[in-house]
RNA sequence: GCCCGAGUGGCGGAAUUGGUAGACGCGCAGGACUUAAAAUCCUGUUGCCUGUAAGGGCAGUAUCGGUUCGAUUCCGAUCUCGGGCACCA
């Protein structure tokens, strides 16, 4: 009989699901005397195209991972499950008039046969879908936590809103808002990315995706629901450091938190009209602060129309106006060029007590730091470029540090030492200083401007510091003063949490028509979707679900007053935030996760997934998580503990796949032809798991003939019996090393946590080529092979082990073992070489001596015919390797 | 512009982290089996030069330079490609 892959792989998938061989325990039928191990993949959106060929490569590096665990005596958690809301659902809806349940349960049922198909080991009880009542009353749920709690700063962590002090002094109204003001969740009107094609907002990560694939996208002002995941910046900065994380991915969140480092400075304002007021901005470098010679104003700024003065008035609307109209992505495209206004105010520069002006300028973005600056053109590119464009001072307040020596001198006088820079010191070194003095000129004239850090200059009472010095002692001088203080700012920015769609997790909140929200009780949840046939989208910008009168009106539980649904619903991230949690606990009705449970199984111990979730899903995540854990249903700080990405597989021509191309692979197609186990194999044999690399369809047929051959090893052919060369005998020693070899090879392989897999592989495929040099193989050693083989081929693995006359799965068969005697091997092959060439080789006795090995190079003919009438300098003897004689 | 990552045969990729470059697979070439083909099995396969042959020589891991007895591996500079961020003060 010959390797019927489709036959064995249909039979072995069919027990696998009626035995549920796969079915993790529940907590308390445990051995918890076993170690426990959780693996996760990231969970698929099940799209209308089902499985792309990208999907199986990390599935089957975690199921590598999972049957070798189980194989190694772990309680192993490894579940599957579907983050069906979402974008794509919805517009297919819209198209098709269904709704998107209908569409998304197809989707599900098609990608949950295609795993099947591949044998992954997952535990189908515990499947997950976020768009399931039950699940996303659960999401829900979560949003009340975070609506009904704030962060407490000085605890630096999320508290009850119960707890939260309120300042003396206010009426209900003042106190109502005061507690809103620091709700984890919050409603502001704000600028949001409006993609009028897609009818929604969109979150700023979502946006070039959007724009990729051809929709516009426009600034606008809308009221929208916000994660303060800001208050976190910190936290979620300073616990990347315990993860075993990707460097890379690490390196992204640090950067997309972006903290900086600095302080903040109070500006005197010398309005118009004569009133005192002041403004603070934020600098990384408060050591140039003496170079300050204007300030630039964002044009949302809203002091503004305080202190524009009349006559420019008109210029300065007119300026407001069309920054109002650009979006982000106009503004950043023109960036090029600069633009501004005068406001025709004035601010005094605190440290040099200098009068500048103030302009106002799109290049100040209101959404970071205080969303104003003070521009120190001679030591900032942006500053510099609008300074030259409007004509402004720019004042050199650091030099390099080359031109220390000339730059300022210490002088000794009778009042003891000073520092002396600027004219004077020009003077006095009479043309010594002539590339200083360019340097000054350069940035004067606006030719260049110096951002890197040195040595202060011009700045008065830091005259001579160096930057790190002349940074603190600024702090210093300006909270002395009580002008300024030290401060840190994070580029990240908070979560916008709503959109105007149908098909997402609906908010668990009702308004009142005066104005007042209402955050409904736990028990109120689910508030689930409205069950509609079809419906359309309002094109006002507001969700689909204000249309849907029946749903969108009810009674308030308490009052009997008639209130109106929130109808914006959720982003697609919420539902995947917290799933990793519900593997754990998914039927509980209690509690999303019962945290005994979660203490026994968090944190994840391998996360595998693509890169795109580098920052959007796993910032998410890991600050929902920090929530839970702060509020108490969580035991654990962080959920991932080891994360891994795997590359993208191209299409065979080496370019990104894609309908329109033509490249794409359908895996169906390749399971069909080839099997999965093959699929499985090739996906792992392409290299190394982060790697990008291209598809290759001769390279899956030539797993498939490796598993023929593994196959025909074990069976005959014609006969369908054992193969007639396995014999029930006493392995030959070269048969264990052989073996040994093996399991060590691929033991290590996993072990490592590299996932390099076609090492492993490649390894089999020796010793299948061995096996068949053989006349004679024991039993003993194929069976051996055959559970080596089960993580990655596990269908072809449990027929052969069926087989070779096993009643039971090797599912949880223990994982062969090693003797690291039998891996030596007792010749070597060691190189002689001449001046690091090699010459010559020679095969030894294993563990040879130096001496020995020494005297053999000193015999070989090569060896001699290349130090033949030269002097040997020195003998270089490496123990099993080799030996190399340097001569001259 | 800034931050990551990577450059090795015709192709995907190995190389115990400073010690025999090219494991394993694909492709290709040759042979065996077959009436023939497919399948299968075996052999060869970095390039150039040289030899009838066994063999020998030279070059070679993006480029240039350095450290070293010895460098794909370490250091410096450059180039190319991929990914991310992008007026964040």
């Amino acid at each position: 009989m010959k390797y019927e892959h489709l036959q064995i792989e249909k039979k072995w998938q069919d027990f696998w699901i009626n035995n549920k061989t796969f079915r993790t325990p529940e907590i308390d039928e445990l051995d918890k005397s076993k170690p426990k191990y959780y693996v996760l993949d990231m969970l698929p959106y099940p799209s209308g195209d089902g499985l792309h060929v990208g999907h199986p490569e990390g599935y089957t590096a975690t199921d590598i991972i999972s049957r070798y665990k189980r194989m190694r005596g772990y309680n192993v958690l490894h579940p599957m499950g579907w983050d069906a809301f979402g974008l794509p659902a919805e517009q297919f809806a819209l198209k098709k008039k269904i709704n998107p349940k209908v569409g998304v349960e197809e989707c599900v049922k098609r990608f949950r046969s295609q795993l099947q198909a591949l044998g992954f080991s997952y535990d189908w009880d515990r499947e997950v879908n976020t768009t399931d009542e039950e699940y996303y009353k659960w999401t829900q749920w979560m949003f009340l936590k975070l609506y009904n709690s704030y962060f407490d700063d000085n605890v630096n962590k999320a508290k009850p809103i119960e707890q939260l002090e309120i300042p003396e002094g206010l009426d209900e109204t003042g106190k109502a808002k005061y507690v809103d003001s620091q709700r984890l969740a919050f409603i502001s009107e704000s600028p949001v990315n409006w993609c009028p094609e897609l009818g929604t907002v969109l979150a700023n990560e979502e946006v070039p995706e959007q724009i990729e694939k051809g929709f516009t996208v426009v600034r606008r002002m809308m009221k929208q629901w916000k994660l303060r995941i800001t208050k976190y910046a910190q936290r979620l900065l300073d616990d990347l450091e315990e993860l075993h994380w990707p460097e890379n991915i690490k390196k992204l969140q640090y950067n997309w938190i972006g903290r900086s480092d600095g302080a903040t400075v109070r500006f005197e304002i010398k309005g118009s009209d004569g009133k005192n007021r002041s403004i603070d901005v934020f600098t990384t470098r408060p050591d140039t602060l003496f170079g300050a010679t204007y300030m630039v104003f964002a044009p949302e700024h809203k002091i503004i129309p305080e202190i524009v003065s009349d006559g420019q008035k008109e210029a300065v609307q007119k300026y407001i106006d069309e920054a109002s109209r650009k979006s982000d992505l106009e503004r950043a495209e023109l960036s090029k060029d600069k633009t501004g206004v005068f406001t025709g105010a004035h601010a005094i520069n605190p440290a040099s007590g200098i009068e500048i002006p103030i302009f106002i300028s799109d290049y100040v973005l209101m959404s970071y730091g205080t969303g104003a600056i003070m521009s120190v053109p001679g030591h900032d590119e942006r500053d510099m470029e609008f300074a030259v464009k409007f004509g402004l001072d720019i004042i050199p307040v650091v030099t390099p540090a080359e031109y220390k020596d000339v730059a300022f001198k210490k002088i000794r006088t009778e009042e003891g030492e000073i520092i002396i820079s600027g004219k004077g010191l020009e003077k006095m070194l009479n043309g010594e200083a002539k590339e200083f003095n360019n340097y000054c000129e350069e940035i004067k004239k606006g030719k260049t401007s110096f951002t890197g850090e040195g040595y202060s200059i011009n700045s008065g009472f830091l005259t001579g510091l160096p930057t790190a010095e002349a940074k603190e002692k600024m702090i210093k001088w300006l909270e002395e003063k009580g002008i300024g203080k030290r401060s840190t700012n994070y580029r990240l920015r908070d979560w916008l949490f709503s959109r105007q769609r149908f098909w997402g997790e609906p908010f668990p909140l009702v308004h009142f028509e005066d104005g007042r929200i209402k955050a409904l009780k736990e028990e109120d949840l689910p508030v689930r979707l409205p069950v509609v046939s079809s419906y359309t989208t309002s094109k006002t910008g507001e969700s689909p679900l204000s249309l849907i009168e029946d749903w969108l009106y009810t009674s308030d539980k308490d009052t009997g007053e008639k209130v109106k649904r929130e109808t914006n619903t959720m982003p697609q991230w919420a539902g995947s935030c917290w799933y990793y949690l519900r593997y754990i606990d998914p039927k509980n009705g209690e509690i999303f996760c019962d945290i005994e449970k979660e203490k026994y199984w968090m944190p994840v111990d391998l996360y595998i997934g693509g890169s795109e979730h580098a920052v959007l899903h796993l910032l998410y995540a890991r600050f929902w998580h920090k929530v839970l854990f702060d509020l108490g249903y969580l035991t654990t700080r962080e959920p991932f503990n080891v994360l891994f990405n795997q590359g993208m597989i191209l299409g065979e021509d080496g370019v990104k796949m894609s309908k329109s191309r033509g490249n794409v692979i359908n895996p169906d197609d390749m399971i069909r032809e080839y099997g999965a186990d093959s699929m499985r194999m090739f996906e792992m044999f392409m290299g190394p798991l982060e790697a990008t690399k291209p598809w290759s369809t001769e390279g899956i047929a030539g797993l498939h003939r490796f598993l023929s051959r593994v196959w025909r090893l074990v069976i005959d052919d014609r006969t369908g019996e054992i193969n007639s060369k396995i014999v029930d005998e006493e392995p030959s020693d070269e048969q264990k090393k052989m073996l040994h070899t093996t399991i060590k090879k691929m033991t290590r392989d996993i072990e490592d946590g590299d996932m390099k897999f076609n090492t492993s592989i490649a390894q089999m495929m020796i010793f299948v080529n061995e096996m068949y040099k053989m006349e004679k193989v024991s039993k003993e050693i194929v069976e051996q092979f055959v559970l080596l083989l089960s993580p990655y081929a596990p269908h072809i693995s449990e027929e052969l082990w069926q087989r070779l006359g096993n009643n039971e799965s090797l599912a949880y068969h223990k994982w062969p073992e090693y003797d690291e005697a039998l891996t030596k091997a007792e010749q070597i092959t060691v190189a002689f070489s001449v001046n690091g060439k090699v010459r010559s080789k020679r095969s030894v006795d294993a563990d040879l001596s130096e001496k020995d090995l020494e005297q053999l190079a000193f015999d070989d003919v090569s060896v001699n015919k290349h130090i033949f009438g030269k002097n040997i300098v020195k003998i270089i003897v490496v123990k099993n390797k080799m030996v190399n004689i340097v001569v001259k």
